[in-house]
DNA sequence: AAATTAACGCAACAATGTTGCTTTTGTTTT
DNA sequence: AAAACAAAAGCAACATTGTTGCGTTAATTT
């Protein structure tokens, strides 16, 4: 059975995720960590926490791929199908932990995830907008 | 003010387009011309294209980029605010334009667009796998 | 401390998307 | 119908993002 290790690289990836608010991009994360590792570490990394249910990929609209990690204390499970919001004005990707669409499916489609996401401007930017 | 112009490049694309009932990536729309343009102006075709709201751009949960035009003869207006299903299996993603989900946004956020985006099998493959 | 092997670094490559510049061609004007 | 105009195409070069192979390093177990 193949162990999973506990690598400096590892650990700077996570410390990064859990201090964002927001999700990152595979470049971001690479920015944040001031290249203490190899890029195809980092995507590297990213495989083993999204294999791990660790972290959830989000691509946005405009074809852009980030990352995020939940905080969800009280679950057992890492459940990512939950809405997101990508914000038009700062391009910031948050979970809308709370958001879960209602929606009426056509027969003979069998639904195993979902992908909600919502864009246009987040409180931050509405508020300094105006 | 700026015109936008016939060419069969784009008749073609157009015509690729309405043939498909999935929506296409890049590559896909390049293999189905034949090489009868170049890469680039496929790429600004679907720019000009999105723009004057004839299709509109999916980014599937995988991190691919396609892009459809969808059937609403009736409308004046483009509505992409409907939901896609993208099978697992055969990868090929089609517009649910009956699906609309309900949800309850928190305050302070300001929606623009939405993207509702499922994944699972397909009536096809639904059917073939059992 | 030695053995094992997961993970890393590096180089090379593939796919996808962008930009600048010249030429072509669709459309309008004369 | 020819000339004028400019949108769009072609081509080359480049940027970004993601992947693969392989020898080396280092985390964990014995």
């Amino acid at each position: 059975m193949k162990t999973t290790r506990n690598t400096t690289a590892k650990t700077a990836v996570l410390e990064v995720f859990e201090k964002s608010k927001t999700a990152l991009s595979h470049t971001e994360i690479q920015k944040q960590l001031n290249d203490i590792c190899d890029r195809v570490t980092i995507y590297r990394i990213l495989d083993r926490l999204l294999n791990d249910d660790i972290i959830h990929k989000i691509s946005n609209q405009d074809g852009t791929v980030k990352y995020a990690k939940c905080n969800h204390s009280h679950q057992k499970v890492h459940i990512h199908n939950h809405a997101h919001f990508s914000c038009e004005n700062c391009n910031e990707i948050t979970c809308l932990e709370t958001v879960k669409p209602s929606y009426i499916m056509p027969h003979n489609y069998k639904v195993n995830e979902i992908n909600f996401t919502l864009s246009g401007l987040c409180p931050k930017c509405l508020n300094s907008n105006i």
